[in-house]
Parts: structure tokens; sequence; C-alpha cells
DNA sequence: AACGAGTGTTATATTTGCAAAACAACTGGC
DNA sequence: GCCAGTTGTTTTGCAAATATAACACTCGTT
């Protein structure tokens, strides 16, 4: 009866959203003005510096941030893995959803940010190597590309359609 | 220096993961056995029943599901439209991973499940439509998808990325 | 009538993420 | 040297989302 393996692993996350992007806030200063300290990455991230104090402490026992004896924070190894990982999916997620689907730019922007940290790194590694192919100038990615964004809609009839043979999925294009 | 509108667009969502899988529940019980009652729910989510009554309640007062005078849950119509929604995404999603970029199936579940609730309806409809587009039996979408999978890992050389040209994604590649 | 199983609710606790406020330490101008 | 401004920490409080445990109701069996 139950199916709950898979909801609960939303969970289990190796980090949140929020620490997310204290640690890019960290990345993003320090290539900016060379340094990083907790008012900085409190101002940046438009929280107070309490809140960043104490969960940037929490980062720091976990091993992702270190500091300096001037109190300049810096990503650990493992931090710094990290945030490469979590900038390359939203960088991912962002080209596709723009440059390929056409979202919007600052959707594109906003949905990429939410899901950053939620990807597996299979489907990571598998959309990039997709949206590589997809973008590099080869034929078949560019004849396809020109033939879908020509179409506009596609396919607003469940008879022939690839995905409503499995579940109707009609209602999402009809009223919104 | 803050570029903190965006980020803080994580809260700003409709309904929670939780929320969607209670909403979900209470559709695949009534389709299943044709009735969903809150230990039904809870049982379904392996949580206990007292947080499915606090979390359905919750629900009720904001208009997403309605009670039976002999306890049974329903969707309201409310209710019904968003869980639409969310499981269209999660089967387009679904679909996209599992079946373009060919991600191993339980993890395109999980993944899926993962994302459904916070897509914007936008990037919704737009990937829906590009999966319908890749899936039909289109020449030029055969012809794009025969030659992607053919392909394999492609270009982990960064110069001839169109990825890579804006920020450097190479790492995600290289050592996992 | 009584009991046990199943059901629903409530009371209480925990965790997370943030704000606000109080405080100590440092810094730079005068 | 002093005072103002900045910085970092800590304490306290809050709200949301969840969990557990205890309680109350209903119903069928005996």
């Amino acid at each position: 009866m139950a199916s709950s393996d898979v909801w609960k692993a939303f969970e289990e996350n190796e980090i949140t959203h929020s620490v997310a992007h204290h640690l890019a806030a960290i990345r993003e200063l320090k290539d900016r003005y060379g340094y990083a300290r907790v008012s900085d990455v409190a101002r940046y991230l438009d929280i107070t510096r309490g809140s960043a104090s104490l969960t940037l402490k929490a980062l720091r026992q976990k091993g992702f941030v270190q500091e300096d004896e001037n109190k300049f924070l810096r990503l650990s190894e493992r931090g710094e893995r990290l945030v490469d990982l979590v900038l390359a999916k939203r960088a991912i997620v962002r080209k596709f959803l723009k440059d390929v689907l056409q979202v919007e730019s600052h959707q594109s922007e906003v949905d990429a940010c939410k899901v950053e940290h939620l990807l597996s790194e299979e489907t990571s590694e598998k959309l990039l190597n997709f949206v590589r192919f997809l973008l590099a100038e080869t034929p078949e990615a560019r004849e396809f590309l020109d033939a879908f964004w020509q179409t506009g809609d596609f396919c607003h009839d469940e008879a022939d359609c690839p995905i409503c043979e499995d579940e109707c999925l009609l209602r999402i294009g009809s009223d919104s």
C-alpha cells in the first residue's frame, strides 16, 4: 500500500537550499571582491548577520567552510566541490530552460535556482551532455531545434501524444 | 550587492513537497480503493495518523480538501486542479529524464518527485511541448535522438562547449 | 454490557531558518 | 585617547513542518 520510499527521499539531500546559497555567496564574494566575511554573506543574501553567523558556524562544524585568522571565510575542499556541483547544476538547468525551451529569462533563473540542489549527479551529467549536444552546431541538432522552435505549440490532441499514452497530461495545457 | 530576490523565491511556492504528496495520496487512494480517510493517507505515506490529521486539517481550511459526513476525504475543485498540475509535472519530468536523457528508472522517479512542485507553469508547459515533439516520430526528432544516444559522452573539451563559454562546468564531468 | 481494534484529534516536542536585540571587539578619524 | 561605525556572536522568539504520544470516539464481536 505504501509507496513512501520515493517521496521521503526529498529530505535526504546533502544540503538545503539555504545552505547552497550561503556557500555560493562565499564563492561569489571572493571572486568579486577578494574576500567574504560573515557580514558580507549576510548583506549579499539579505539576511541578518546573526542568521548568517549561525548558519556559517554550522557549516564550519560540518567542514564546508573555514575561517581565517582575520575572520575571512573560505570554502574547504569539500565546500568547493559542493559549490562546483551546485553551480554547475544551476547553470545547466538555466541554459536548458532559457536557450532550448526558451523559457523567459528571469523565470529560467528562478526555476534553476529552485532545483539546483535537488538533482542527482546522474541527471545533471546527462542533462549537461544533452544540452551540449543540442547546442553544438551539428546538423542533426540544428535541424531539430529549428523544427521545434518553429512548430510552437505541439500536439494538443491526446491521440498521438507520446506522453499521454502513459498518463493523461492534457489538462496542463488546456486551462492555464 | 544583493541578488536576493531570486533565491528567496524558493519559499514562495503554492504548496510544499509534503502537501503535494498528501493531495496525490488522496487522488491515488480514491482511484484505487474508492475512498480515502485520514488513516489511509497516513498509511500510504508512512507517517503517523496524527501528522496526517494536522496536515489535512490545514488543507481543509485552505480549501483543497473536503470531508464527507463519514470522514471520507475528497479533493475540492481547487485541490483536483492542483493535483492535476503536480502529477502532470512529475510525469513530464520523469518522461524526459527516463526516455530522453535515459536516466536510470528509479533515479528518474526520485528526481521528478523532488522537483514536481517547484517548476513554474511556463517551464512545465514548454518542457511538455519539448518532450512531445522529441518523442513524436518526426524525422528531425528521430535523427536527432539517434545521433544523441549514439554519441554517448560528448565534448569533454572546454574549447567548443556551448555551455562552458558562459561558465565552466567541466568540473562536473571530470571526477565523479 | 464490555472489550479490543481501528480511527481521528489534540498536546507536546523537535528541527530549520530567520529576525531582533544586546553585547563585546575592533577600526579609523579627530 | 575617545567616539562612532562596523563586525561577529549570542540569546531569545517566532513560524512552519513534522513527529510522537496520549486521549476520545465508534463499531463489531462476544
